[in-house]
RNA sequence: GGAGGAUUAGCUCAGCGGGAGAGCGCCUGCCUUACAAGCAGGAUGUCACAAGUUCAAUCCUUGUAUCCUCCA
């Protein structure tokens, strides 16, 4: 056999594109059609097409990208679906931004030029989304791309919609909305960011109206007083039983508002009694509902004062009708005075302006119902989150639910599937463009102007994108889907939803684990964003690294929940360990040269071959033990130890010996069993790092089609080899100890030196060292190593040092710091007399002994008897130094 | 106001009812014929604080402190 020529260092940009288009031109990502067994799928939760995928995405997708790896190479029918999202605020947005530079507003284009124009910096940017998603490596099914705005899942929508309606569940009412001025749209609830803002409280005196004086209410926002219906006091509040019911005058106006008694009111804040604004505040909407009050609207659409306001404030902004009411209240003698006064403002989750509460006409949808059936899923365990704790956030939110808004006073979208008829004016819901109206045949309809929310059709994806609601062979084969994997600022936005649309529209859950990660963070914690600058490219960490390093990295330190802090530098992990898969690698397959692969039975192993089986055989159980708990960083730390230490620092460094050194025979037998392991680990560590595997893996003798299909490596319970692995496990103490004297004592590494070794008794470890003499002295640096199990070799003069069940004796006769080692193994001995005295508390303790377990006191025991046979040779050993 | 999370090595973080861990960083020595992106050795911790449960607490319970997030 020839060797195998590998460059001399890792360079994942020679083959990464080249595996990726590979992978795709044979069609590796999509379900094999004669896999069986139950299906995998995963739906990709889809980026916002106008966004530029940031860490947070890298973080999501490589984490599904092991998963569907992992479960691919199961040999289950495996199906992870791509796509991206229209983002309805978002996208509009990027398109209005881009028309303000040229001097336009999108009324100037009309609805449809807008829409065309859209379209087109939607299909710019998904070709960007879609190759950084290639570059990551992510092995979704591009066959089953979807947009939210697809024929297919526009269908969706509409039957959704028209469903819901059908059902009741949808309706068109006045409503207190969170308006933002500048999207020009309403936003549902959980679409507004509150933030504490320095502000001002205003104390105003509202007379009575029978003129017997006057009461004082407190408001942040003066300028609604115009607005106000009531003046509203806490039912209990002593201070004003008395004035319930009577009138007072509105100032700067002629109205006349009664005061209410309500138990929303604070008693605490300000005097108790606030104004209440039904148009213009939720808490005073919600008021105004229980009180049968009327709702006043002042604003225009535009942010200015309309014509419920009295005439010399009309058509003023907000802000400044606020200055003007405030000096007006001021010369009426209305101020009692002014507070600086911090509080929660409600910002636009897009633009980032303030949230106006806004009366107005929109689409909702009842969410009690849907509610209900989503906790029932939680509750039968239909769904289950990962981890555990995010339950009670979905639960409380679930039951606390307020009712959707779901129309957007946006263009780029959904349009809502309800047309007027001009006529008669009949409201038609329907799933396809009606051509006249139905009640009184006039064709002269128009369709509700506003769209639907963008989370309207994305709440859908789970089934939208496998063909719903056609009765397709994808939704019957890969519905319910099996995993989701999202970050917890979605969880209401998306998941809740997707739950309840579910359980709504096809009667179940759409997925039954919901694997909850943390944020990406920078390095102290800030979120990565463009204000502050602290991004990280994903594209410039292949750059640098290689997609394998990044996907690794962000495995292990993605720890079940927790929050990801990363900078450039976090990435040098995956980097270093791709490298060095890379290197050892290459070692192999230099020593191909002339060797033939042969098969060795389990019989004819070696201990250290039993070892390294066992620790490879116990690596498959912890990944899958990890895979199904989704504790990645779990996974990763196995398959890092595994390769790493003991492979790459124990098992390889052994075979070199006979590698280099042995018969023809016993290198291929060396070689044979080197590259077995190798394959494994190939496959064991592909949906962690699958670029380098698949590279490596091609040039491997013994490989069979692609990693990417090949099988995953399954756990054995009778390939554990527990008796190889305490052996081995006493040899490298052995080895350890040596070493650490030698480095102690500052000796050479060139430097070889006689060295006995003087097992105790029960030392079980004695004949592996015999066997591995060689392999041992090469890595301790001895020119003889005797093993002198009968105490007969003269140790006098020789360095002393003890392990478990033996002891090591270093002939050097130069110059060594006595002091300093005797100093050492003085701590040493302290400590060890510490742990000493902490045994034998416990065991002359007779609640220890009665009530622990019989394996907890045995184990107590031998620490006792270690720490005796410790202490007992440290003081030889100090003896023996002091004498030279 | 409610809920949740965090507090372990210099940094970022795992972990666990019975002898404190990883990566990075640091110190020492090595270019040992795969890898200096490497190898070997080493130092560093009242596991936030206080009570309780337990034979035994870094781990479980409660409280306190500090920090973070979400909801209202």
């Amino acid at each position: 056999m020839k060797a195998v020529e590998l460059a001399k260092s890792y360079n994942p940009k020679d083959f990464e594109d080249r595996i990726y288009q590979g992978w795709k031109d044979k069609g590796e990502f999509g379900p094999k059609k004669d896999a069986s067994g139950e299906h995998f799928s995963v739906v990709m939760p889809p980026p916002n097409v106008t966004g530029i995928l940031h860490m947070g995405h890298a973080l999501n997708n490589s984490l599904q990208d092991i998963i569907v790896r992992y479960y691919r190479m199961t040999g289950r029918p495996t199906l992870w679906v791509p796509g991206t999202d229209h983002a309805g605020i978002a996208t509009q947005n990027v398109v209005e931004r881009q028309l303000k530079k040229e001097g336009l507003r999108r009324q100037d284009l009309g609805r449809e030029k807008f829409l065309e124009r859209t379209w087109l910096v939607k299909e710019k940017h998904h070709d960007i989304i879609k190759s950084q998603l290639e570059k990551m490596g992510c092995s979704c099914d591009w066959e089953h791309e979807r947009f939210t705005m697809d024929e297919g899942l526009s269908r969706a929508v509409r039957e959704a919609f028209v469903t819901l309606y059908e059902r009741g569940l949808i309706y068109k009412g006045k409503y207190l909305v969170n308006y933002c001025p500048k999207c020009g749209t309403a936003l549902s609830d959980d679409e507004v960011e509150y933030e504490n803002m320095p502000g001002k409280l205003y104390h105003v005196r509202y007379p009575y109206a029978d003129g017997s004086g006057y009461i004082t209410v407190a408001t942040t926002r003066p300028e609604t007083m115009f607005g106000d219906v009531a003046v509203a006091v806490h039912p209990e509040d002593e201070r004003y039983k008395e004035i319930v019911g009577k009138l007072l005058c509105l100032p700067l106006t002629d109205k006349k508002i009664p005061i209410i008694a309500d138990s929303f009111v604070d008693r605490e804040f300000g005097t108790g009694m606030v104004k209440i604004t039904p148009a213009h505040d939720p808490n005073d909407w919600e008021c105004g509902r229980r009180n049968n009050l009327e709702a006043v609207n002042i604003l225009n659409p535009d942010g200015t004062l309309n014509d419920n306001c009295p005439q010399k404030y009309r058509n003023i902004q907000a802000v400044e009708a606020r200055e003007l009411v405030v000096k007006d209240l001021e010369d009426g003698g209305y101020i009692v005075k002014i507070e600086d006064h911090a509080h929660d403002v409600g910002h636009c989750y897009r633009c980032h302006t303030v949230i106006e509460p806004y009366l107005s006409d929109q689409w909702f949808v009842k969410m009690k119902s849907l509610a209900e059936k989503a906790l029932a899923a939680l509750e039968n365990s239909d769904i289950v989150f990962y981890p555990r704790r995010w339950e009670n956030t979905y639960s409380h939110w679930m039951e606390t639910i307020r009712d959707w808004c779901i129309s957007r006073q946006l263009w780029w979208g959904h349009r809502i599937p309800v047309w007027y008829c001009k006529d008669c004016g009949e409201v038609i819901v329907s799933r396809e463009d009606p051509s006249c109206c139905p009640k009184c045949h006039g064709t002269s309809l128009e369709q509700d102007s506003d769209v639907l929310d963008t989370w309207f059709s994305s709440w859908l994806w789970p089934f939208s994108t496998l063909g719903w609601p056609e009765k397709t062979d994808d939704l019957a084969r890969f519905f319910p889907t099996s995993t989701l994997v999202s970050a917890y600022d979605i969880i209401f936005f998306w998941i809740s939803r997707m739950i309840m649309s579910s359980e709504e529209f096809l009667g179940q859950a759409p997925f039954r684990d919901i694997v909850i990660t943390g944020l990406v963070r920078d390095i102290q914690g800030r979120k990565m964003s463009k204000s502050l600058g602290n991004g990280i490219d994903p594209l410039e960490v292949i750059d640098q690294f290689g997609a394998d390093a990044m996907k690794f990295t962000l495995c292990y330190m993605a720890a079940q929940g927790q929050d990801v802090l990363i900078d450039m530098n976090s990435f040098k992990m995956g980097s270093r360990f791709a490298n060095k898969i890379w290197n050892a690698t290459r070692f192999l397959l230099m020593n191909l040269e002339g060797r033939n692969l042969v098969k060795v039975g389990e019989d004819e192993y070696s201990v250290m071959d039993k070892w390294i089986y066992g620790q490879l055989n116990s690596t498959c159980l912890a990944i899958r033990k990890a895979m199904e708990g989704y504790r990645f960083n779990d996974a990763a730390q196995s398959i890092y130890s595994f390769f790493w230490n003991d492979f790459c620092d124990w098992y390889i460094e052994e075979s070199k010996q006979r590698l280099l050194h042995g018969t023809d025979d016993e290198k291929d037998r060396a070689i044979s069993i080197l590259m077995d392991i190798l394959e494994s680990s190939m496959r064991l560590m592909h949906p962690f790092l699958s670029f380098i595997t698949e590279e490596i893996y091609q040039k491997l003798p013994n490989h069979d089609g692609d990693v990417i299909v090949a099988s995953y490596p399954e756990y054995d319970g009778r390939r554990c080899f527990e008796d190889a692995a305490r052996l081995v496990s006493s040899l490298q103490d052995v080895v350890r100890t040596v070493r650490s004297v030698r480095s102690n004592l500052q000796i050479a590494p060139e430097k070889k030196l006689k060295v006995v070794f003087r097992p105790s008794a029960g030392f079980a470890a004695t004949d592996l060292i015999r066997d591995e003499l060689v392999f041992v002295s090469s890595l301790v640096g001895a020119s003889s190593f005797i093993v002198d199990s009968g105490s007969a070799q003269p140790v006098d003069g020789a360095f002393p040092a003890n392990g478990l069940g033996y002891e090591c004796f270093v002939f050097v006769r130069d110059a060594i710091d006595v002091d300093a080692e005797i100093a050492r193994l003085e701590a040493d001995t302290a400590k060890a007399g510490k742990s000493l005295a902490a045994v034998e508390a416990k065991l002359s303790n007779e609640a220890f002994i009665r009530n622990a377990r019989p394996e907890a006191v045995e184990k107590e025991r031998a620490k006792k008897a270690e720490f005796e046979e410790k202490i007992r040779k440290n003081t030889e050993h100090i003896a023996l130094l002091s004498s030279f």
